[in-house]
DNA sequence: TGTGAGTTGATTTTT
DNA sequence: TCAACTCACA
């Protein structure tokens, strides 16, 4: 046998050695699916598929890299295309471009531009838009795109004074995108999906190219990406998903959990093979995740296997208040490490929401441990690494407004907010960009002499920089730090705070160096912004640092350490309060505990308190309901009431500290509950419950209703919960028409048939 | 136009 | 708690 078969166990060469037609691999935590899809790679090499006809997609650079990486040391010299959908949409709509109305030099927005755009966009729009955020107006056009849903397709739900605003801002946003010759991040995704759908010769070109794609985390693909997939897979069906549904969450991010449940339906002769076996954690830790995540419904049934020993016991723990938590956790660290039982590195500490990351960081910090937080700040969002940024957007595109608008007084020239307005009302008017309306600012009448001559700087400003344009990225970052003004800006500052901003952006310049090395072709200011754009990814967080890691929950995923704390396991936390009127959002808060846990090799730790001092005021917390879908009677309980029962999550106040609010009240959470799905746009009448459906409503064909006659006994169904199941008999008639169906992981249950979301299995 | 005090309102965030 | 935004004044 071949050394790259030689050492994985039978499932994982399942696996890797089916090559041709669709694979669908269930990969539970620490199952080593990362080896089964570099094997897979290297396997596929071996038997002489070429590298290029090879695509895997992936969602984070960090991932894709860390596959690369091990590709290259298994099989030498044969590069395959790995990357995020991101950039291998961006890639391609580079060279088709115009075939969507943009130019190749198109800008990519990040969340932060696309929200100041959003803002324009509601200005133009909205008289009186103080009901609705721009944040939740960009929530709901990012939801609808990620839906496949564009702006001339968008229908909001009746009543939804949100939906309203959408309906009117979504095309307006659309617009400033495209007069700005820029795409948001969704847009990438977007465009190519409808090119692929509109141009059957592109689609039947990519399906050709790319004998054998694979997909990465196939639970967090979003309708849009999920029409790319398909659209690039039809003829050579060679589709290999892997993915996890416990492991979903990104459901809020428009990630569609039927994408997976439903693979099986969408390519009927699917293999499946399921990597059950967990060679990361202990089995205490295996049974507690496995325990927890047996209560959520919308899943494919599957369990861990340990691989491990026991382990210690599973801690559930108690503390009086938030401070001692976090001190409890820093003493142990501090022991731990003291006594070179353990290395500082070891110890992660999982929370749902960065604000609580504070008392942790104090506690760490007054007994002198090092940590490092993972996505606070990123470098690239910082203010004065995206005003440079912005420079070079807006020399790279002129026509990018955003870019205009954000530099065009930093350091400040004397143009202001009025005459912003007003060269923004002209470049309306005359239909050109800022930076032509900053040219004309001497005959607009409506702007001031003083202003017009600043204005007018700044254009000749421009021009210089301009000139600087095919220089190496070094220089032209130096050219615009010093003829702007900019860096001297904060030179000139005495304040820290200032003095630490001129030292990012002579990182940033570092940054420009290094580019200019790995890309000598010249020509490098676009593809340096791309990777600004898509590259978020400075993952300061490196594995070797010696120091204690503080992260979310999300942050998390696809990483592991020997000893986890999971803390402010809460009622309103985890689950934040606001998934907690609805089912589907409780089970992927469930999932991220779920995440969390096995996540552990260890040792794990699971705490709550009974105060906690949040937002600057003090609450009795409650309990996570998840705490009573653990298996308690297995794990060890700290803190408890000494009474020898124990329940001590039966919720008491007595417990309640000095300057403690009362708890949380109902009305308190129905004032803060949102609106399911805000702006998602109104469904037709049928039921859509396969992805396939959903795909086909968005793109405007009529969805093929399913009449309760069109079932018949021995039939193949499909339902969105218990998933493949065969109907065994049919009773009644009409409307009351029942089915009785014995699903394959489910058993049997009856269904009305005109009600039920069942649907036939295509053949 | 630019600055300081006051108000408000808060998840998670692969790209 | 804290940062982002508004509004009044210099």
């Amino acid at each position: 046998m071949n050394d790259v078969l030689a050492t994985l166990t039978s499932a994982q060469r399942d696996a890797v050695t089916f090559m041709d037609g669709p694979l669908l691999i269930l990969a539970g935590p620490g199952s080593g699916k990362t080896r089964v899809i570099t094997h897979r790679v290297a396997h596929m090499l071996q038997q002489g598929v070429s590298p290029q006809q090879i695509l895997a997609l992936t969602f984070t650079n960090k991932a894709a890299d860390e596959m690369r990486e091990r590709v290259r040391s298994l099989a030498p010299r044969q590069e395959v295309w790995m990357g995020t959908f991101h950039r291998f949409c961006a890639q391609l709509l580079r060279s088709r471009a115009e075939m969507v109305g943009l130019a190749p030099n198109f800008t990519i927005y990040d969340a932060d531009d696309s929200l100041r755009t959003v803002k324009r966009a509601i200005k133009e729009t909205e008289k009186d838009a103080g009901f609705c955020s721009p944040d939740q107006v960009m929530r709901a056009i990012s939801w609808a795109k990620n839906n496949f849903i564009t702006h001339d397709r968008y229908k909001p739900s009746s009543g939804s004074p949100l939906g309203e605003t959408v309906k009117r801002v979504y095309p307006v946003y659309q617009d400033l995108l495209l007069a700005s010759n820029a795409v948001d991040f969704d847009d990438l995704l977007v465009y190519v999906a409808t090119l692929l759908k509109e141009s059957d010769e592109i689609r039947a070109d990519l399906d050709d190219a790319y004998r054998y794609v694979m997909v990465d985390e196939y639970q967090d693909t979003n309708l849009t990406q999920y029409a790319i997939v398909r659209a690039i897979s039809h003829h050579h069906p060679n589709l290999a998903v892997t993915g996890d549904p416990d492991q979903s969450i990104y459901g809020w991010r428009g990630a569609n959990l039927s994408n997976i449940l439903e693979f099986e339906n969408d390519y009927p002769s699917v293999r499946v093979v399921r990597l059950e076996d967990n060679y990361r954690s202990t089995a205490r830790i295996c049974h507690v995740a496995d325990v927890l995540i047996s209560h959520n419904t919308r899943r494919k049934e599957k369990t861990l296997i340990a691989r491990q020993g026991g382990g210690r016991q599973v801690r559930l723990i108690r503390y009086a208040t938030h401070r001692e938590e976090a001190d409890a956790i820093a003493d142990r660290v501090v022991a731990e490490a003291a006594a070179g039982k353990r290395r500082l590195c070891d110890f992660a500490v999982f929370y749902r929401i960065n604000a609580l990351s504070r008392v942790f960081e104090d506690a760490l910090r007054a007994r002198g441990v090092p940590y490092q937080i993972v996505s606070g700040v990123e470098f690239w969002q910082r203010k004065e690494i995206k005003d440079v940024v912005a420079y070079l957007q807006l020399l790279c595109n002129p026509r990018d407004d955003n870019a205009f608008s954000r530099i065009v007084n930093v350091p400040t020239r004397g143009i202001g907010k009025t005459t912003l307005e007003r060269l923004s009302a002209h470049a309306r008017r005359r239909r050109i960009c800022l930076l032509d309306a900053a040219r004309e600012a001497g005959v607009v009448e409506s702007i001031s002499k003083r202003s017009a001559v600043a204005v007018a700087k700044f254009a000749a400003l421009y021009d210089r920089l301009a000139e600087g344009i095919s220089l190496s990225l070094e220089k032209l970052m130096t050219l615009v730090l010093t003829e702007s003004g900019y860096l001297a800006m904060y030179q000139d500052s005495d304040a820290p705070d200032d003095q630490e901003r001129a030292a990012n952006i002579t990182e940033l310049v570092t940054a420009g160096r290094e580019f200019d090395v790995e890309h000598p072709d010249g020509s490098g200011l676009e593809a340096f912004l791309e990777q600004a754009a898509l590259v978020n990814d400075v993952d300061d967080w490196e594995e070797e640092n010696e120091c204690v890691t503080l992260m979310t929950l999300h942050a998390a995923k696809g990483l592991e350490f020997p000893v986890v704390f999971i803390v402010a396991v809460e009622q309103g936390i985890l689950p934040v309060e606001r998934a907690r009127d609805d089912e589907d959002r409780v089970e992927e808060e469930r999932r991220l505990l779920f995440v969390g846990i096995t996540r552990a090799k260890e040792d794990l730790d699971i705490s709550f308190v009974r105060t906690r001092q949040f937002r600057g005021s003090s609450r009795v917390a409650i309990p996570s309901p998840f705490l009573e879908n653990l298996p308690r009677d297995e794990m060890e309980l700290v803190g408890f009431a000494a009474n020898g029962r124990n329940d001590g999550l039966t919720i008491d106040y007595d417990g309640a500290q000095d300057g403690a609010d009362a708890p949380w009240t109902d009305e308190e959470f129905d004032q803060t509950a949102a609106p399911v799905n805000p702006g998602m746009p109104q469904l037709p009448g049928v039921q859509l419950t396969t992805a396939a459906d959903m795909l086909a409503f968005a793109e405007g064909k009529s969805v093929s209703q399913s009449s309760s006659d069109e079932f018949e006994t021995g039939m193949a169904v499909i339902h969105p919960e218990y998933h493949i199941g065969k109907i065994v008999s049919i009773s009644g008639s009409g409307a009351k028409r029942m089915a009785t169906v014995n699903f394959v992981e489910y058993g049997q249950k009856r269904f009305l048939l005109s009600k039920s979301p069942l649907r036939p299995v295509r053949r």
